[in-house]
DNA sequence: TATTTTAACTAACAACTGTTAGTTTGGGAT
DNA sequence: ATCCCAAACTAACAGTTGTTAGTTAAAATA
């Protein structure tokens, strides 16, 4: 079903630890023991400890950048392109709840790919504020502050590494559904 | 106007360089050089590292438990909870950005208070879902999935701290008002 | 003026960091 | 049987880490 190779396996379980302590505190012997093997050995599959990390995060924030390309040149309503900007969100985190991780926390120590990393990162939030944007001009979505719209969305897409694995009860299609519901129409009865 | 000790500046500069580098990745001769001092220099005014943690992060939930103490004692309607809630996070937040970003990341480096941490964590939690699912009784909020609305809402909540500092512009309570607004009734129109 | 306190300094430590070099082992292909 | 090679190993490195001990200069207190 997956052979995994010993690189995905190392930068597997190094993610994982990155979820736990944050890049900085993982050392290579903690990623090694959690392996069964000596720290010297990873460097037989990877070839430094940042390469790891680059691994985990630029694979992740191009997936998005892809996405976020589809859902914009898509010929569907505003409405419709919010729900499919959760339903990349929740799909791709819930395959890599630890990536999701350090995407979010160890960006900054990425250094050669770092500038890479946030230009990625800046085009989807200009893409995603684009389509809000459109979506006032047409009527579809209120009229306010479409900064703070925009914010409070991406704030709450960019937490679900946090929440995913604690309901695994939930699936991605129901969860996508009962979140596109709270952002676009909120709380209240 | 603010007198300062000498003390409260290294836990600033701490803040401020656990921000943008985490914890873990911050050493006491970044600190030091930071204030134009020697590393050794530090210890005259705290005891360890993970002091300088514990006073960041302690003092910051303490303030969340006892904000949200006098909002579940108040006697208001389920909406007007919710908008103290979020004027209690803008409030804290506006006040002290760097101080939240070790309390949303790098708490899990507090070692003996980490378990005191989690505990006011998870009451102000519960307190908080207790708030909604009252809300969901008396017909104030929608009866769909209460676990849902408490994630997106808190995660937007406590992704503030990196959204302020680029708003500067904005008020307190400009930001507290729109911000309400886009979580209770949502983004369409 | 004499004394105590504050807050800086230098020097050093033992432990830990990422990484390299060179070696060994075992299984698959020739 | 021989060779090859992936993937493990041991040993060591140079640099960095948090922290301690002991010292010094200036400022506050007596």
């Amino acid at each position: 079903m997956k052979p995994e190779t010993r690189k995905e396996e190392i930068i597997n379980t190094a993610a994982k630890l990155f979820k736990e302590k944050g890049y900085s505190a993982v050392t290579m012997r903690d990623i090694a023991t959690a392996m069964g093997i000596k720290a010297a050995s990873l460097y037989n599959h990877i070839s430094s400890k940042q390469d790891i990390l680059k691994d985990i995060i630029i694979s992740l924030a191009e997936a998005f950048t892809k996405g976020m390309l589809e859902i914009k040149s898509s010929n569907v309503s505003t409405i419709q392109k919010v729900q499919a900007v959760v339903k990349l969100h929740v799909d791709i985190t819930a395959q890599n709840t630890y990536g999701m991780a350090s995407l979010n926390n160890d960006w900054m120590h990425l250094e050669e790919k770092r500038d890479y990393y946030l230009s990625l990162r800046n085009g989807y939030e200009a893409d995603f504020r684009s389509i809000l944007l459109e979506g006032v001009k047409r009527n579809e979505i209120t009229d306010s502050n479409v900064e703070v719209m925009l914010f409070s969305i991406l704030s709450t897409l960019r937490s679900l590494y946090l929440w995913i694995p604690k309901k695994e009860d939930v699936s991605p299609q129901e969860l996508s559904k009962s979140l596109s519901k709270v952002l676009i129409m909120g709380i209240n009865n």
